[in-house]
RNA sequence: GACCGGUUAGCUCAGUUGUUAGAGCAACGCCCUUUUAAGGCGUGGGUCCUGGGUUCGAGCCCCAGACCGGUCACCA
């Protein structure tokens, strides 16, 4: 790619700072004293000597240059603060080359410099530093986008083209304010969980991403190969029949942030890898899975957020318990008026379509439930809401419901009118569970391929004894959505998966 | 995968009926010792996403493609 001209300007800069004797790249460790923040929010004239001798560093964000004297800010990894540079003060001597020369003209937008100095506040009341001592501690040799945000908190120029964003998110990072508070509560999220699970016990477990059977939820998986045993193996959809394995073993509480992958359509609410949060608790059930769920997600968005109110888009979402509950049945008669709950098949083909929920030919009736109630009840439930008692046909790891007929213990939280976590009383009798898996083995060979896959290996552990236990995973990523009023998963992935530049393709080929 | 919209300077965006490509910021030069979206004067910078076509002439019209986004479909 042929350089821009500033770009030329820049590596000019480069080689004019080295001429001039200075590392453009220093090694050596620069000791600093402050953040910006903790300048900003403390500073006060009457603790000026608190203030006296003073280092930051960070990325010169914008010059204003003024002769002799010049303003200039600097962002740090906790904001931006003004400092101020006096030729003088910083020349000495005779040799005024590091103001005239050094920060007047070489010094560019990106770079990264150390400042000491002392903090006072200008005539037009701006906490400045007042620099005595500057050093260059990285060059940046391709200009930043000038993002400028003006007296009334205004930004002007915001870079908001998705493709820049998400492809150079490090530049993204830098120039969007709000960007970095997005990823930081996301980063909370994980650490709100942790503490909550880790106070009552249980244990955060890794277990394997390269699994030789895909397996723990109906997806299709990514396949890769081993040199070594010569043999396939999947990059891992979930992670629970590894964490189930782990309860056999003894252990009655454990869980995993898990990287799972699954091969399919993207779109805001779907990234090719995501991350579910996966905890299973033995002699639990499904019915204190969701108090527990309630709980942990009410303390998540006040540790997040601050509070148990959390507004996405127009709406505001109050996850303070207890959150509303609805059976599958009792969620479509409250939307619908039609109750189905004694329906047979054909009933409830004319009942769909009475409510104009087109069918496949092929759908079961487990199959046609979950239609009506993903096309009428979901996108109604914006407020935290529990959603039980589901079909069999759907739910091949859950337990037959203890007292209903052809459903499972199990439920589902919907939040924003999308699923955030799914949960069972988990199947552990092994006899019903190879059923379970001979069911979805027959799918499979009718053309279903996202049907389970029978695991030998899952039900040999199965059979020396799992206790009751309660199972549930949370989407990390549609919760970082809500928890940070992010529109696409997009805006909660650092690097959301795109199709490949056109220019770096050909490198690669080259 | 289908439909719709987008792609012009480093960034944000104009670009009329087809005839020599525009602004602000950024950059470069000069001035300026408390400014703050600093200011003043001046200058440079373009694969108009790519490839074809129509035309005397295409950023603009036509065809094909690439990438991005949205909606739908798919999707635990």
């Amino acid at each position: 790619m042929a350089l821009s001209e500033q770009e030329l300007i820049r590596r000019e800069n480069l080689q004019k700072i080295i001429d001039l004797g200075i590392n453009p790249y220093p090694s050596s460790e620069y000791s600093i004293t402050h953040s910006s923040a903790e300048i900003l929010d403390n500073y006060t004239e009457e603790k000026k000597d608190q203030f006296a001798e003073i280092s930051i560093a960070g990325r010169l964000m914008m010059k204003r240059i003024m002769g002799k004297a010049s303003f200039a800010e600097l962002q740090d990894s906790a904001g931006r603060m003004q400092i101020y540079v006096n030729r003088d003060e910083i020349c000495s001597g005779e040799d005024k080359a590091l103001y005239n020369t050094v920060f007047k003209k070489l010094l560019d937008i990106g770079d990264f410099i150390g400042v000491k100095g002392h903090t006072f506040t200008t005539q037009t009341g701006h906490t400045t530093l007042h620099v005595t001592e500057l050093t260059v501690l990285s060059k940046s040799l391709k200009p930043l986008p000038i993002v400028k945000t003006d007296a009334d908190g205004k930004v002007h120029d915001a870079v908001t083209d998705p493709e820049f964003r998400y492809r150079q998110r490090y530049a993204d990072l830098v120039v969007n304010p709000g960007v970095k508070e997005t990823f930081v509560k996301r980063s909370k999220m994980y650490t709100s969980m942790r503490s909550f699970l880790n106070e009552k016990g249980y244990i955060e477990v890794e277990t394997p991403i390269l699994q030789p059977i895909y397996g723990g939820a109906a997806a299709r998986p990514f396949k890769t190969h081993h040199n070594t045993h010569d043999r396939d193996l999947y990059l891992r959809i979930a992670n629970e029949l590894y964490l189930k394995r782990l309860v056999v073993g003894g252990f009655d509480g454990v869980y995993e942030f898990s990287k799972d992958f699954r091969n399919e359509g993207m779109s805001r609410f779907h990234n090719p890898e995501f991350t579910q949060i996966e905890l299973y608790v033995a002699y639990k059930d499904y019915e204190w899975m969701m108090n527990l769920v309630e709980e942990m997600i009410e303390k998540v968005a006040v540790d997040v957020t601050g509070s148990t109110v959390v507004k996405v888009g127009d709406n505001d979402i109050n996850f303070k318990r207890p959150w509303k509950r609805y059976t599958m049945y009792g969620a479509i008669e409250e939307f619908t008026g039609v109750d189905i709950s004694e329906m047979d098949e054909a009933q409830m083909r004319d009942a769909a379509k009475e409510m104009k929920v087109s069918l496949d030919p092929t759908m079961a009736r487990g199959k046609i439930i979950d239609e009506i109630f993903g096309e009428k009840c979901e996108p109604h439930l914006i407020q935290p809401t529990f959603i039980t008692d589901y079909p069999i046909e759907m739910s091949p790891l859950a337990k037959k419901h203890r007292t209903k007929e052809g459903l499972v213990e199990r439920f589902e939280a919907i939040c924003n009118g999308k699923e955030i976590s799914n949960a069972f009383s988990e199947l552990n009798d092994p006899i019903d569970q190879r059923e379970r898996f001979q069911a979805q083995l027959e799918l499979g060979k009718r053309g279903d391929d996202e049907a389970m896959v029978l695991d030998e290996d899952f039900l040999r552990a199965l059979e020396y004894g799992m206790p009751p236990t309660a199972g549930v995973g949370i989407g990390m990523d549609r919760l970082a959505m809500i928890m940070t009023n992010s529109n696409s998963i997009q805006d909660v992935l650092f690097f959301p998966q795109m199709k490949p530049e056109g220019h770096t393709e050909e490198k690669l080929e080259a």
